[in-house]
RNA sequence: GGACGAUUAGCUCAGUUGGCUAGAGCGCCACGUUGACAUCGUGGAGGUCACUGGUUCAAGUCCAGUAUCGUCCA
């Protein structure tokens, strides 16, 4: 490797040989460590529904620069890594493609099979995202690496739920839930997107009915007979001759009308509310409430019908109200038996154009009109969802009966008491307010991949028609359960209790053994000879009756939601509820211990539980975020973590989210490939600030050509493609082909919805916005390069304050400042302020003027060599201070820009392997193991300690560089080459001239210029043009060259812009209110500031009516 | 409908508790390539800080309202 390192940084050829040298000694590992402060940082489980996409790679960048610098600052830094089983997202994706390719649906192959499918799906992506993700250089413990359905997962998930179900958390109830017809199952309300759609909307009327006096004769009313269960349904009733109308966009949901709703206040129907209107199509008789919230005045009638079950508003009207909630869907929404005859078994579409039928043939129909209605969708599906009241199971969220908090109120409090902390912390908001509603936790969801929740329902009935007075009664039912339960060992595995309200005994089980065991009980009560009393009494060992009672046992079908299983990722991965022993890792041990005894606890948990931050996106601070709090507190007693990072949100170049069904997501890997592993970092970091989301303008470059073609909206909607691909793309499982507007050839560009061809040529994405961090590692490359190639002779040695000339010790102020900045902003997650720091030492100090400033001294011709002949020790202290500084700088920035940090320790530590500022020592082998360049805790024994800050001999520095500036600028106007030398004189007071003359050296080198003479004596040559700064002027004699005109115009440009300032700040001094009000620091400034620009002006002056005179 | 955020140079963004001449990167213009870097160097142009009011000695910054955009929750 000792070769001349090339003008270019190439990512590609350095990043793989790193990889695998970190892997290979086990850098990334996280161990128990006694002699270490442990830090955890759990990763925001990615789902395995497909690759990974920008958001992934902020998220992951931002998370390996916390562990990488952690670990630098000497923490057992553990990152975890994990995919999560993502339920409803991946049994969708594969669902959809098994029936876009094989015309397949999950009935037609089964439960297993679809679950062997979907498990097939996750090998594939669990691997991809994986490698993704090492390809950004994630410094994750691979050997921890966890799933959410893994065993050891699956043990904390059947744990909690256990212990849930044992403290009476968990409960079966009825809710309104988005139903997704197509999949039939509940989605939740963040897996619904709205879409605006084509309907029409109905006015129709209702009759106004009246209770018919018993004894009287019904005419022509009919009776509520359709009505379920409602004392209703006893009365007779007829037409007042009143009608009511209403308006409605889904006409079929009549048949489950409960109520008419008027507003309280509403003059027009005042008289009616208490009375009943009788549904035309049905017949059934329903009642006329006020209700100030669903029904608004001045909306079409003011009256609308109240539909519990299936519509949201409704719903919550219905709660209020205690009205019926009538469910008219079948799970495939087609309606139900409350249809009656005419509408039982019609799909939910054909039934609403016969109701509308029906009721303008029974004369209620009054008008309709075309309209746009939002409508929700299903986001897996993409089919409309049906609000629809089913059977779901919840965790209880709210408080307990006599007070004591309950899940929701323990994870506020753990915020509100700060034990959890957000950054930027107006997050907390969000949170606190979601778990304030404690609302119970849906956990239910009608799919096959995932969780199964762990229980098994057992309901008894009557055997025979005999008789059914002999029939168990529940706690007979109980008891015979316990009994069984007993004499299979299985009492610390199950918990029973009875569920009256459904007549059902819910049997929760801890592990799989119960359920084989529950399994084989359920076989046998089926195969029970129930005619058979020696059969059943083996069973059932007590009283004569049982022939009477037929029990059955059932798992439930259902799985857990999947928050549940990520909900407990912290304390899940770590090996909960296992205490005694560590999690298991890839290769199935349990790792080091630092137990010499047989381990008898679980120190991975002990260790690194709780965690230190979690860096995530604000989307999933209620779900996910929130969640975590409240099982980390139940389960372990501790918070998860103590810190969030919120993070921005990446968005494309016209400031839409990027998702796979907008065509506008990018696979980080296209901008690996293009920009290098650390550019892409090194780039993400910088747009990760506080408050903006990161907008990505992006193109596709061309394969033959190189030209970019931009990304571009589609005209209609979100869609966005390449700006050359006519046509939308939507719904297109075609590969479409891009023509370059540039050579004309035609390629596939990357694209989200499709994998490429890897046989043809591919546009893949690019964005100008990476070339930031492309350019920078190029920066460092060339300085590294520069420094390397300027080290021969190199000797390791102290550094003697006496061999520090000027840019040394300013070099070194500056870079102990950096260090400390970027500490304390790495401390903050501002990344952005972060990033800019390293990047504005790095350029605009060490390259633009620290190493143009040593260039003499290395090549032995420093001031000194020409003075003294002390031309090597020159170049001695110059190298060491140079190989210092790269030292400090390349360990700063190995967080951000792992791979060429890496690849410059290393030649580094071939030219100077011993390097250090006060005691040079021999370097370790990896600067991913280096020390930290700050120490927070004992900054004097940091690599660059405070002392090395100097605002002194900053500012005399400053004055130098704006010196250099003024020539050159000079130079630039009046169009003076830069080998051209030309003289310069200063004029100051005696101690700036000195100053000056320290550093006359370096105004030839940076400016080809000759300091001729420096002091209070100095005039203006003649024929020269100047400048000013605040405390000397310039003279750069230009004889013959000088335009005296322009120069005047110059000059007077200056003293113009001068005078402006000088008028603000004059006018302030002026206002006795400014004096007398302002604090006296500001005033004293105002002042000062006045003063310089008065000497500045009148300087300028001088030299204008000089050059008036000239 | 509620909460939060944004609106500053052609583009993408910084701008601390109000306080000296509002900054950066990219792009643009001019000049410059015999050894660190053209993924570069030097110099320069470019901003009524969305709008309207208010508070203040002083507002990009604080307050109120308006407009537009975005996100989350309903």
């Amino acid at each position: 490797m000792n070769t001349e390192l090339p003008k270019q940084y190439q990512p590609s050829e350095v990043q793989s040989r790193w990889l695998d040298y970190w892997k290979e000694n086990g850098y990334f590992d996280a161990n128990p460590n006694p002699n270490k402060k442990p830090h955890t940082i759990m990763i925001p489980l990615p789902n395995v529904t497909g690759a990974l996409h920008m958001g992934h790679a902020l998220n992951g960048t931002l998370q390996d620069l916390i562990t990488r610098w952690r670990r630098m600052q000497g923490y057992e830094a553990l990152w975890m890594p994990g995919t999560d089983h993502a339920g409803i997202a991946t049994q969708a994706v594969v669902e959809r493609r098994m029936f876009e390719e094989e015309g397949l649906t999950r009935h037609d192959i089964g439960r297993d099979a679809l679950v062997e499918r979907i498990w097939a799906w996750k090998d594939s992506y669990e691997k991809r995202i994986l490698e993704q993700l090492r390809q950004l250089g994630a410094s994750c413990d691979w050997r921890r690496t966890r799933f959410t359905l893994d065993e050891t997962c699956s043990k904390a998930v059947r744990r909690t739920f256990f212990r849930f179900f044992k403290d009476g958390l968990i409960f079966r109830g009825k809710r309104l839930v988005n139903w997704d017809p197509h999949l039939q199952t509940a989605v939740a309300n963040d897996e619904v997107f709205h879409e605006e759609v084509d309907g029409h909307f109905w006015t129709f009327t209702y009759p106004v009915v009246e209770k018919v006096d018993s004894g009287e004769s019904i005419v022509d009313s009919g009776t509520a007979t359709t009505s379920i269960n409602s004392q209703l349904s006893t009365i007779n009733y007829r037409e007042t001759g009143e009608k009511l109308a209403f308006s409605t966009t889904r006409p079929e949901t009549m048949i489950g009308d409960s109520a008419i709703c008027v507003h309280p206040t509403d003059e027009r129907y005042e008289h009616l509310v208490g009375k009943h209107v009788r549904i035309p199509v049905t017949g059934r008789v329903i009642p006329i409430i006020a209700d100030a919230l669903l029904a608004k005045k001045e909306l079409g009638t003011g009256c609308v019908k109240v539909t519990p079950a299936h519509d949201h508003n409704d719903y919550a009207c219905g709660l209020r109200n205690n009205l019926e909630q009538i469910n008219i869907l079948n799970p495939d929404a087609t309606i139900n038996e409350h249809g009656g005859e005419k509408y039982q078994g019609m799909d939910r579409y054909d039934c609403r154009t016969k109701i509308v039928e029906d009721m303008e043939a029974l004369g209620h129909f009054v008008e309709v009109e075309d309209r746009k209605i939002e409508l929700a969708h299903s986001d897996r599906s993409k089919s409309p969802v049906e609000p629809y009241l089913s059977d779901q199971w919840f965790v209880k969220m709210d408080d307990w009966a006599d007070g004591k908090p309950g899940l929701a109120q323990s994870a506020m409090d753990a915020v509100n008491d700060r034990r959890v902390r957000f950054f930027p912390q107006r997050y907390q908001r969000t949170y606190l307010d979601w778990l304030g509603e404690k609302r119970d936790w849906c956990i239910s969801r009608q799919l096959w991949w995932g969780h199964r929740i762990p229980v098994w329902q057992l309901k008894w009935g009557v055997n025979t028609s005999e008789s059914s007075e002999n029939i168990w009664s529940e706690s007979e039912v109980v008891a015979l359960l316990m009994e069984w339960i007993s004499e299979s060992g299985l009492d610390d595995e199950t918990e029973v209790r009875p569920d009256s309200a459904n007549e059902t005994i819910l049997i929760c089980t801890l592990t799989e053994d119960a359920d084989h065991k529950l399994a084989e009980f359920a076989q046998v009560l089926e195969e029970a000879d129930k005619s058979s009393d020696e059969e059943y009494g083996k069973l059932y060992p007590s009283g004569p009756h049982l022939m009477q009672t037929v029990l059955s046992l059932d798992q439930e079908e259902d799985v857990l939601d999947t928050w549940f299983s990520s909900a407990l990722w912290p304390h899940a991965t770590l090996g909960w509820p296992d205490t005694e022993n560590n999690p298991p890792l890839a290769d199935g041990s349990s790792g080091p211990s630092t137990l010499d005894s047989q381990p008898s606890r679980n120190e991975v948990l002990d260790y690194f539980y709780p965690g230190n931050v979690l860096i995530t996106s604000r989307d999933i601070i209620t779900l996910w975020v929130a969640r975590m709090v409240l099982t980390g507190l139940y389960n372990m007693g501790d918070v998860p973590f103590s810190h969030v990072h919120v993070h921005p949100k990446i968005l494309d170049g016209f400031g839409q989210t990027m998702s796979k069904s907008k065509g506008n997501g990018c696979d980080p890997q296209d901008l690996i490939d293009r920009y290098g592993t650390d550019a892409v970092r090194f780039s993400i970091a910088s747009f990760a600030g506080e408050t903006q989301d990161v907008k990505l303008p992006m193109g596709y470059e061309c394969p033959h050509c190189q030209h970019v073609v931009p990304q571009a909206l589609d005209g209609k909607g979100p869609m966005v493609k390449p700006e050359t691909v006519k046509g939308t793309l939507k719904g297109t499982s075609d590969k479409v082909l891009m023509p370059c507007p540039k050579c004309k050839k035609e390629s596939q560009f990357s694209t989200p919805q499709y994998d490429l061809d890897p046989a043809q040529p591919a546009a893949r994405m690019v964005s100008e916005r990476f070339e930031y961090g492309r350019n920078f590692c190029n920066k460092l490359w060339n300085a590294a390069r520069f420094a390397i190639l300027n080290l021969e002779g190199y000797t390791p040695g102290k550094i003697e304050e006496s061999d520090l000339r000027l840019e040394d010790r300013w070099i070194l102020s500056r870079l102990s400042r950096v260090t400390e900045e970027v500490t304390t902003l790495l401390g903050r997650y501002q990344f952005d302020k972060a990033t800019q720091a390293i990047r504005d030492f790095t350029w605009n100090e060490f390259c633009d003027w620290y190493l143009e400033m040593i260039k003499p001294r290395l090549k032995g011709e420093g001031q000194g060599a020409r003075d003294e002949g002390q031309g090597d020790s020159e170049k001695a202290s110059a190298q060491r201070v140079l190989v210092g500084v790269l030292d400090g700088l390349v360990r700063l920035l190995q967080p951000f820009t792992p791979f060429i940090c890496e690849e410059l320790w290393q030649r580094l530590n071939e030219v100077a392997p011993e390097r250090g500022l006060f005691e040079p020592v021999k370097a370790v082998e990896s600067v991913m193991i280096a020390s930290w360049p700050y120490d927070v805790d004992n900054a004097d024994q940091s690599l660059f300690p405070p002392s090395l800050q100097d605002d002194i001999l900053e500012h005399r520095f400053s004055r130098l560089q704006e010196t250099v500036v003024a020539v050159r600028n000079i130079r630039a106007v009046y169009g003076i080459g830069s080998s051209v030398p030309v003289k310069l004189f200063m004029k100051c007071e005696p101690g700036v001239a000195e100053e000056l003359q320290v550093c006359a050296d370096q105004f030839e080198n940076l400016a080809k210029t000759i300091l001729e003479a420096a002091g209070a004596e100095v005039d203006r040559p003649a024929a020269s043009a100047s400048f000013n700064l605040k405390d000397a002027d310039g003279f750069v004699p230009l004889e013959g060259l000088v335009d005296v005109a322009a120069e005047l115009e110059r000059q007077k440009k200056e003293a113009d812009k001068l005078r402006g300032f000088i008028r603000g700040h004059s006018g302030k001094l002026q206002n006795e209110k400014f004096v007398s009000n302002a604090p006296e620091k500001v005033v004293a400034e105002v002042r000062e500031t006045l003063a310089g620009l008065e000497k500045q002006l009148e300087s300028v002056e001088a030299v204008i009516s000089q050059l008036g005179d000239g």
